[in-house]
RNA sequence: GGCGCCGUAGCCAAGUGGUAAGGCAGAGGUCUGCAAAACCUCCAUCACCGGUUCGACUCCGGUCGGCGCCUCCA
């Protein structure tokens, strides 16, 4: 069974061949650094999260490349507006967004170029295409891309099927008369009195300006793989479907009409959107919701990833609290199941937990083969805590191979909850004084073993009582069979 | 108007020509001082209407409903 992956180009799943292995590189267009990046914009960087982890966890040597757009006309009306410098203002959001990536736990790429430290490369190619002829100067100083130049256009996006239909979006720009074809796409805008004002205008030969959105993407992607793997053309390139028109064809445009290739990426690949109840996330419905509002409620990153695993990443995604709710239970369970593995350890020896870790490898594996089939994955995976646990309560003795393949399947998807295994308690851990208030683990450990006492002395009243007061400060408390207990923080 | 995605149990969500994975919630049970956890059992005929087929949730046509893209939004 070898990995297949939709590519948006053909519409269909095809098997997965790097053009060097196991050297695979892996382009994702990253944030526009001119906000905090919203739930959204992380559905699809956990869905490239999940590719990078499952493509390296199949033995492949990923070479990750993430841009991040750090000059465009949010960027630059951000800077304006907080009356700063372009990259005063944009340093403030990349840090930011790598606080969210971290507590999200996605890998980091392995280079975050940025627009503005690729200006020469940019220009090198704005370069060549004017040579080429697929490029002209307008009016107004800027130049376009002419699309009529380029036959291959509209592959991606099945425009030749289909009628654009000038400024149905609404968003047109004003200065679209300076083009010769409604289609044409700036590849440097020229500079504009606030573009100075905030240091985002550079000199070129064809004049002083800034590049457009698509360029960065060709220009840092060739450079770096060039560099990296000597190629002229990635393995797989990905973002969100918003991008496959225009932001995707006419990167291949540019691309492909610079290279002389027949295409820029061999596999491309897009994540379906996310909702929030219902409607796409704008600032217009005030329906934002950040990465860092949910670590500020303290939601557990685990949960997300679980909520977003559970639906396949070309399926569309609404987000609500009921389905966080769902996620986080799901989520407390794989942890608690990880946890008792652990516990247990490998000295053991059993033919059905062998078993169970077989079923797991074999179907885990086959779910992220198909096109990454997350929510059946998960399936696998919860298919396996619940057998496990049946043979753990029967008292059977894991060996070594269920905590390997669960260890290898769950840190693919990082689902489990990232708060600590159970804290054993003995009546030896009661002690005399304790103040009411407190919430850390020793504290907790000392009152669970004042419960057994109490216990003990069959004083169910106090019993009850200290284990509400733990509830209410996050823990829970188990009774064991042998008399002892187990403490163990709630997941959040 | 064009292009695309989706409509599966209370909620979330896989699947796909041969009689519907998984999770959450709920009900009953085992265990327990009581709980919790864990385990067991129960809980759908796949928006609607036609058609193709021995057989369709799965293929074709249509209808209804939801969502997205159509020049710089993941």
């Amino acid at each position: 069974m070898t990995l297949r992956l939709h590519n948006t180009m053909t519409r269909s799943a095809e098997p997965f061949a790097p053009l060097a292995p196991p050297h695979v590189s892996v382009y994702t267009c990253g944030p526009t650094v001119y906000n905090y990046a919203h739930i959204g914009n992380f559905r699809t960087f956990l869905f490239e999260d999940m590719l990078r982890r499952w493509l390296e966890a199949s033995g492949y040597r990923v070479f990750h490349v993430m841009n991040l757009t750090d000059v465009d006309d949010k960027t630059i009306n951000g800077a304006l507006k907080a009356e700063v410098s372009l990259a005063e203002h944009t340093a403030r959001f990349i840090a930011a967004f790598h606080e969210d990536r971290e507590y999200l736990r996605i890998l980091p790429a392995h280079v975050y170029p940025r627009a503005t430290e690729y200006v020469a490369p940019m220009i090198a190619m704005v370069e060549s295409l004017l040579e080429k002829g697929v490029a002209y100067k307008g009016d107004d100083g800027s130049v376009y891309f002419a699309i009529a130049k380029f036959p291959g256009y509209g592959k991606l996006s099945r425009l030749d099927t289909r009628e654009l239909q000038a400024g149905a979006g609404g968003r047109t720009s004003a200065d679209e008369y300076d083009k010769a074809d409604a289609r044409d796409f700036v590849l440097w805008k020229a500079a504009r009195a606030e573009d100075e004002q905030v240091g985002a205008a550079w000199d070129a030969p064809f004049g002083r300006g800034r590049p457009g959105w698509h360029l960065e993407c060709s220009a840092m992607a060739l450079d770096l793989i060039g560099k990296e793997l000597d190629a002229e053309v990635l393995d797989i390139h990905a973002g969100g479907i918003d991008l496959v028109f225009p932001h995707h064809e006419d990167e291949i445009a540019q691309s492909c009409a610079h290279t002389g290739r027949d295409e820029f990426a061999r596999v491309w690949m897009h994540g379906e959107f996310l909702t929030m109840s219902g409607t796409k996330m704008s600032k217009r419905f005030g329906n934002i919701l950040t990465a860092r509002d949910l670590r500020e409620e303290g939601v557990d990153a685990g949960t997300v990833r679980l909520l977003f695993a559970t639906t396949h990443y070309r399926a569309p995604l609404d987000f609500t609290d009921q389905a966080l709710d769902a996620a986080r239970e799901g989520s407390r369970r794989l942890g608690a199941f990880g946890a008792r593995l652990a516990a247990a350890g490998a000295g053991g020896s059993s033919p059905s937990l062998d078993a169970v870790a077989a079923e797991l490898d074999t179907a885990f594996t086959e779910a992220m083969n198909d096109d990454l089939n997350a929510p059946r994955a998960l399936a696998a995976l919860f298919d396996a805590v619940r057998e496990g646990n049946r043979l753990l309560d029967a008292g059977e003795s894991p060996g070594p191979s269920l905590q390997a393949v669960w260890s290898r399947t769950t840190d693919v998807l990082q689902v489990l909850p990232l708060a600590s295994g159970p804290r054993v308690v003995t009546m030896a851990d009661a002690r005399d004084g304790l103040e009411e208030s407190g919430g850390d683990s020793d504290w907790a450990v000392a009152w669970a073993g004042r419960r057994l006492a109490a216990k003990h002395a069959r004083d169910w009243p106090e019993a009850d009582r200290i284990r509400d007061l733990l509830t209410t400060a996050g823990w829970e408390v188990r009774d064991r069979k042998d008399g002892s207990a187990e403490v163990v923080r709630a997941a959040g």
